[in-house]
DNA sequence: CGTTATAGTGCTAGCACTATAACGGTGCCCTAGT
């Protein structure tokens, strides 16, 4: 298909007039049969690149998606768009309705699933009878992130993609580096032949960076910002206990419509808080990590990360979430000295040790004490998969290794006079030029002068007072 | 690992101190099949 063509289908499709940076190249990649993986920058339209491959190529696309709210969303967005043919087959269907779809497979064209679901026997056996024209998989960075000690499941993607025939396939993320970039290729079995990979800057010029070292002094920190920055935005944290405490207090200190979202949120709140953030009903989101993937807010001025980030892969994909409108927005990250007790305690805590290891391997299976143990599921997953004990020893080396070079770049980062777009480009082997005005607080002590918002925000006095001598000290004034 | 919450100790019988325990993230899926 040429320019022209998939302009035109874009156009029909989409009512887009134009493809931006690396749509139109990943899709004509897949029409030529190549499997790609997809590397674009947070907020860049990648669903776009795979329902346009979908519909390019006709026949069946079946979308690997990690959330439920995320496939029902893309659902609901695609079907907004005139497509009928478009499902998610996840657990919210009754017993009817799943085996209704997986007897009528070939009455859709696009299949969202979760790779739970699509690891079942029965529901794979009914995939490797239809011809599947593209294979999906999105968030591909799960595979990594999550496939080892969280959700299993991801690692048996490559074995799926070759019970079905090896699809055409198409692997999409927005944070990966080198070594994620070859971890997701392997899992999935993409061979270097077929392979081309579509890696665009995962720079985010619009996001100012800012990072700040803390004495004691954040909840003080956090009301003056709320109060000052323009809104909405997200603040992360790394527990759900703070996450909460924090978000109560901004809804006594201050008049902004705040609430807290984390796993232990009760699913309807979840939707619905979700929902009043998309719609301009809350000012502040307090999360965790559970709260962002899939959430396509234009106009999200700031994310605030409370707690440091365990890894820069997780800081880029989170801040991430402001600024698709292309306005500028800013990224606050605050550190206190022992804040890396809590990614290294977490760390630490799902992952095996080498005496666990070494138990499984003795017993040649996971001990009854352990059953319940993530650990040990992950030792039995290296036994199951034939690794000796000294691969599986090397690589609980080598995962923790990782780790801790992730969370010390943070602290670098966190740290560093250079400028921290430069540094942190620089771990996914990115070379930028940094830019001396709206770059980040290395580059620009004054970054935050350009944010304030501009409507008179009612705060009380106390807040007021703080306030004002807290700006000045940031100022310099 | 270090902070915070709770329980326990001891003379100041209600408070100050110390010892111990708890906490710290992310989500699919599960009843019924040819």
């Amino acid at each position: 298909m040429d320019t022209n063509e998939l302009t035109n289908l874009l156009s029909e499709k989409f009512q887009f007039a134009s493809f931006r940076l690396g749509q139109e190249e990943a899709i004509q990649e897949t029409l030529k049969g190549n499997d790609t993986l997809v590397l674009l920058p947070t907020g860049s339209g990648k669903s776009v690149c795979y329902q346009m491959a979908g519909y390019a190529l006709g026949g069946l696309t079946v979308i690997v998606s990690p959330l439920l709210s995320l496939m029902h969303d893309q659902v609901e967005k695609m079907k907004q768009q005139g497509e009928k043919r478009v499902v998610a087959l996840n657990s919210m269907l009754t017993y009817q309705e799943k085996t209704a779809i997986l007897k009528r497979l070939s009455a859709y064209q696009f299949i969202f699933i979760s790779p739970e679901m699509l690891l079942q026997e029965n529901v794979l056996r009914k995939f490797r009878q239809e011809n599947i024209s593209l294979f999906v998989i999105d968030e591909a960075h799960c595979i990594s992130q999550w496939g080892i000690d969280f959700r299993p499941e991801y690692l048996s993607l490559g074995t799926v993609r070759s019970k079905l025939g090896f699809p055409t396939t198409m692997a999409l993320t927005a944070t990966a580096t080198e070594a994620i970039q070859q971890d997701i290729k392997t899992v999935l079995g993409m061979k270097k032949e077929t392979t081309s990979e579509i890696v665009y800057s995962m720079d985010r010029p619009e996001i100012e960076l800012m990072t700040e070292i803390c004495q004691r002094d954040k909840d003080e920190r956090i009301i003056n910002y709320v109060n000052y920055l323009q809104k909405p935005g997200i603040i992360y944290f790394s527990s759900k206990k703070m996450a909460q405490s924090v978000s109560k207090m901004l809804k006594d200190k201050t008049d902004l419509a705040v609430e807290v979202y984390h796993a232990d949120v009760p699913s309807e709140d979840k939707v619905k808080i979700q929902q009043q953030f998309l719609d301009d009903e809350l000012q502040v989101i307090c999360a965790t990590s559970a709260f962002g993937m899939g959430v396509d807010k234009q106009n999200i001025r700031f994310v605030i990360h409370y707690h440091l980030p365990a890894n820069p892969e997780s800081y880029l994909q989170e801040i991430g979430r402001c600024a698709r409108d292309g306005k500028a927005s800013l990224a606050i990250l605050l550190y206190e000295p022992g804040d890396e007790r809590i990614p290294l305690y977490l760390q630490a805590d799902n992952f095996p040790s080498k005496e666990i290891i070494h138990q499984i391997y003795m017993e040649r299976k996971i001990p009854h004490a352990l059953i319940e143990n993530v650990q040990a599921q992950v030792g039995w997953y290296y036994f199951s998969n034939h690794f000796t004990l000294e691969e599986a020893y090397d690589r609980v080396d080598q995962y923790s290794e990782t780790k801790q070079q992730q969370l010390q770049f943070m602290l670098d980062f966190i740290r560093t006079a250079d400028c921290k777009r430069k540094t942190l480009l620089a771990y996914f082997d990115e070379t930028i030029k940094s830019n001396s005005n709206g770059c980040c607080s290395s580059c620009n002590e004054q970054l935050i002068a350009h944010f304030k918002e501009t409507k008179m925000v009612k705060s009380k006095a106390t807040v007021n007072e703080n306030w004002q001598f807290v700006m000045k000290k940031l100022l310099k004034l």
